[in-house]
RNA sequence: GCGAGAGUGGCGGAACUGGUAGACGCACUGGACUUAGGAUCCAGCUCUGGCAACAGAAUGGGAGUUCAACUCUCCCCUCUCGCACCA
């Protein structure tokens, strides 16, 4: 053993063991209980970031703690590695996507086996190599086969930045996901998966996710977005045609005044043919197809509309009604139309008032009275039935369910549920992705690819184009193709690739059997691995991602290959890793490096202006608040830098940036290290203790306690909440007991225990600071790997308090405290607690109208 | 607007089902060791008053339940995240 902690030898020597050992390679072991535990993959981006080490460390220690309680760990890693920054990076460098992706992978896979993960790198997988998304290839044409798939022209968002469309659910406020640019709406043909088939269950599993956070499953409760109602069909005026509504106030039917459509609704342009209302219909029309997603999403965004020129009839109340066409009527939402009731929906009542339209009150409250023409807003609570026929006098909320029923029966409308969730598009304009195995015949129409001509591959010799429009199509050797139907040589072939989503779909299928040539994956394999045990990674796939595979669980469920419908069993989402933002009134936003100085005196190293400090944020490049792992690693290796990342906030919260708090780490090894420097000769040949704690007193018998006592506290936090911060607090408290104790020659008692405290503080880290670990296990004299010791276990007699602590309140206010023995009982703690001098003295005679004892703990006198 | 989460010392954070608020770490202060220490070891460290003993106040604010509230209930404020014209 080194006098000095020098985390570089120790740790490129261990890494170096598990990797030439292959210490992380598993296999299913029927006799030995499965745990799969699997981190988000990452994209390939060239560098591993604070919010990867973070992800990955909390991995590692739940991997190697189950592992050392006897589980057979399943831990892989892999490549996200489709996608558009590859193609963009080599458009930039006039380089390959290809080229560009692998090599990042080489970089990324070197820095993290720098931090020591725990990895089955046998299991790794890239999802741009064919052997994977030949297998994606193929569960496409049996979804294809099975209808689960179809191609539609439809209204999409388009990113003209990236030249691409985007699902829904990559538009976040109107802006792309990815680049933050506006999202504009563009008709195009594309490829949808009917998620909306499976919306129903998705939400009914959201229940069944106990391990799930609540935050994520209400997420996705919301995206799919169920609302129960009634479909109800108006007649339209002077011809057979009836505009169908849904609605979730049927019982404000007969209140409905006016009918509002979307206006990209197909009826529109139709209705106001030919009225004086045509040419005004067709500018409003065109004017909000111009109009981009995000303002039309802003909630002061106006409400207009313009009358259609066309009438309906109410079918409850036979009222007529104007059509209009409305900024706020979705087209992709319910039916595209509304039926509007001014006096039960604050929108429609705004509308109503602008363009000065009937309000008629449907329901009115309890204890009051409404007037329509008097009324300042919309009346949506509860109450009672008015001016609606057979229905006035019924409670609005069983009307609901009446008027629902009656509209079934006279073969009006009918019960129904609308979802907010839309199918998923997947055809991407894109180069770097999965080819989609599609051939389009000019006589057949859409022709799939015969399974044997799988893979598609994805030519790798292609110009990319600028602006990042997809070279595919102009391929000609790519794109031209036989059709497999008719053997007409003018076929073309599908040259939009899939969504990268789709590969993040199943990939944690094919890590159970990575080089299944037969099929996506080994059957048998899959059966002893999935589901995930445990699920980690950031929140911002809460939907996204997480969504997308619950989906292709349940597809792959339907063709029974798997046996299960939910791939996720827990899931932890972690926190951000933010970090100070600081700037230069010249330089703008300064990375860390650019600032010297400290504390109130900071300025900037290019002008030596002083900084302003800015608000901690997610660290990311653009704001420059980032910290680079590999400087880390460098100055104080990888369990320091674990160490950290669990140490200064529990995993699911945001973790804030400190410098102190790395170097507080790092002394915190040096402090164990250097234990074991002082003890280790003593030690070295000792006897662990193992016998009761009654054979030991004074200082060795309370560290013997303190040290079943950590073992206890810190197996419960990994165990029951991942709280590593609070365990790792256990293990410096019992380190810091530990230094109380000073080295003496001959006393075995001492030796013994310490030897066991000490063994103990290295299988507690070990899960934390595994290199670190290791080394000491040597040093201790062991011959295997730590990772073959088993988790310590507690002496439940150890964890017996020798006394009590009785804590003394007067009025609920804390008076007085005291030690007893544990076997006193309460009549002698109470007696002993009112005779107590500081007691007495706030009891001041005054009469004492209750006694409460808490059983070992507290005793609580009331005057 | 709807939904979720959070608010505790100078800072990161503890406090398991109501029972000693502030574990552990950082920063700071003092001492020891030392040629020196920015290393290490020991000690102090919520605020107010006091040399101290001690007393009082304190978990965003206000009410309530309780012998007892960071913890439970209600109202309000602030922050973060998600959805957002959803018919």
């Amino acid at each position: 053993m080194d006098e000095r902690y020098d985390p570089k030898t120790i740790e490129s020597r261990w890494q170096n063991f598990w990797e030439t050992s292959k210490f992380f390679k598993v296999k299913e072991d029927p006799d030995k209980e499965k745990y799969y535990l699997l981190e988000m993959f990452p994209y390939p981006s060239g560098n591993i970031h604070m919010g990867h080490v973070r992800n990955y460390t909390i991995g590692d220690v739940i991997a190697r703690y189950k592992k050392m309680r006897g589980f057979n760990v399943l831990h892989p890693m892999g490549w996200d590695a489709f996608g558009m920054p590859a193609e963009n990076a080599a458009i930039a460098n006039n380089s390959h996507p290809a080229k560009w992706t692998y090599e990042n992978i080489e970089k990324m896979r070197f820095q993290l086996k720098k931090i020591g993960f725990s990895y089955d790198w046998d299991r790794e997988i890239a999802t741009c190599s064919p052997e994977y998304y030949r297998w994606e290839q193929w569960l496409f044409l049996k979804m294809y086969e099975k209808g689960m798939i179809y191609r539609e022209k439809s209204f999409l968002n388009w990113c003209g930045h990236c030249q691409t469309v985007l699902a829904n659910e990559q538009v976040e406020a109107g802006l792309c996901w990815r680049c933050g640019k506006t999202v504009r709406q563009k008709k195009l043909w594309q490829w949808f998966f009917r998620i909306t088939d499976y919306a129903e269950d998705l939400l009914a599993y959201c229940d069944k996710l106990p391990g799930w956070p609540e935050k994520v499953i209400t997420m996705q409760k919301n995206w799919i977005g169920k609302s129960v109602g009634a479909e109800i069909r108006f007649p339209i005026e002077n011809t057979d045609e009836k505009i169908p509504v849904f609605t979730t106030r049927q019982d404000t039917v007969y209140g409905a005044t006016f009918m509002c459509l979307a206006p990209e609704h197909p009826l529109v342009l139709n209705l106001s043919k030919g009225t004086l209302q045509e040419d005004k219909v067709r500018e409003f029309v065109e004017h909000i197809s111009m109009q981009d997603r995000s303002s039309r999403a802003v909630e002061s965004y106006e409400k207009e509309g313009v009358f259609t020129g066309a009438y309906c009839l109410n079918p409850l109340s036979g009222l007529r009604m104007s059509i209009y066409t409305a900024n706020f009527a979705l087209m992709e939402y319910g039916t595209g139309a509304v039926m509007s009731v001014p006096a039960h929906d604050q929108r429609d009542f705004e509308f109503a008032r602008k363009y000065g339209l009937d309000v008629v009150v449907v329901v009115k409250p309890h204890d009051d009275d409404l007037d329509s023409a008097t009324m300042t807003q919309a009346f949506t609570g509860e109450g009672v039935m008015v001016n609606s026929g057979r229905f006035n006098g019924m409670d609005n909320v069983t009307a609901l369910d009446e008027i629902a029923s009656f509209l079934e029966q006279e073969g009006i409308g009918k019960k129904t549920t609308s979802f907010r969730l839309r199918d998923w598009g997947i055809s991407r304009q894109r180069y770097w992705g999965a080819p989609i195995p599609i051939i389009h015949c000019k006589k057949c129409g859409i022709v799939p690819v015969p399974e044997q001509d799988l893979p598609i591959l994805l030519p790798e010799n292609a110009d990319l184009l600028e602006g990042g429009r997809s070279p595919l199509g102009t391929l000609e050797y790519f794109a031209k193709a036989i059709c497999p139907a008719c053997g007409s040589p003018e076929a073309r072939r599908e040259t939009d690739t899939m969504d990268t989503f789709v590969e993040s779909s199943w990939y944690y299928e094919r890590y159970c059997s990575p080089n299944c040539d037969s099929g996506m994956f080994d059957k048998t394999s899959v059966d002893y691995w999935m589901p995930v045990d445990q699920y980690i990674g950031g929140v911002e796939h809460a939907i996204l991602h997480l969504l997308y595979s619950r989906y292709f669980t349940r597809v792959l469920n339907y063709f029974g290959l798997v046996k299960y419908k939910e791939p996720f069993t827990r899931l932890l989402t972690q926190g951000m890793v933010c970090k100070e933002t600081v700037s230069c009134p010249k330089h703008g936003f300064l990375l860390p490096e650019e600032v010297e100085g400290n504390g109130g005196d900071r300025h900037c190293k290019k002008c030596g202006e002083v900084i302003t400090p800015g608000r901690v944020e997610k660290m990311s490049k653009s704001k420059k608040n980032v910290i680079d792992p590999n400087i880390l690693l460098e100055k104080y290796g990888a369990d320091t830098t674990r160490l950290f990342c669990l140490f200064a906030a529990p995993p699911e919260r945001d973790l804030e940036w400190s410098e102190q708090g790395v170097e507080g780490g790092y002394r915190f090894l040096n402090r164990v290290w250097r234990f074991a420097w002082n003890w280790i000769d003593l030690i070295k040949d000792a006897t662990p203790f193992n016998g009761s704690p009654d054979l030991l007193e004074g200082r060795t018998r309370e560290l013997f306690k303190k040290t079943h006592a950590t073992i206890y506290k810190v197996t419960k936090d990994i165990e029951d909440r991942f709280h590593f911060n609070t365990a790792i607090s256990a293990i410096m408290e019992l380190v810091n007991t530990m230094y109380g104790i000073d080295p003496v020659k001959n006393d075995t008692q001492d030796t013994g225990v310490m030897r066991f405290a000490m063994e103990s503080v290295v299988l507690l880290l070990s899960p934390i600071v595994p290199h670190f670990a290791e080394e000491l296990w040597e040093t201790l004299g062991f011959e295997t790997s730590v990772l073959l010791a088993s988790w310590p276990s507690y002496m439940e007699g150890a964890l017996l308090k020798d006394e009590l602590l009785i804590v003394i309140q007067v009025n609920g206010k804390l008076r007085s405290r005291f030690h007893v023995d544990v076997d006193v009982d309460d009549n002698t703690i109470k007696e002993l607690a009112l005779s107590d001098k500081r007691v007495q003295k706030f009891i001041n005679n005054k009469p004492i109208k209750k006694v409460i004892v808490v059983k070992r703990k507290l005793v609580n006198i009331v005057v």
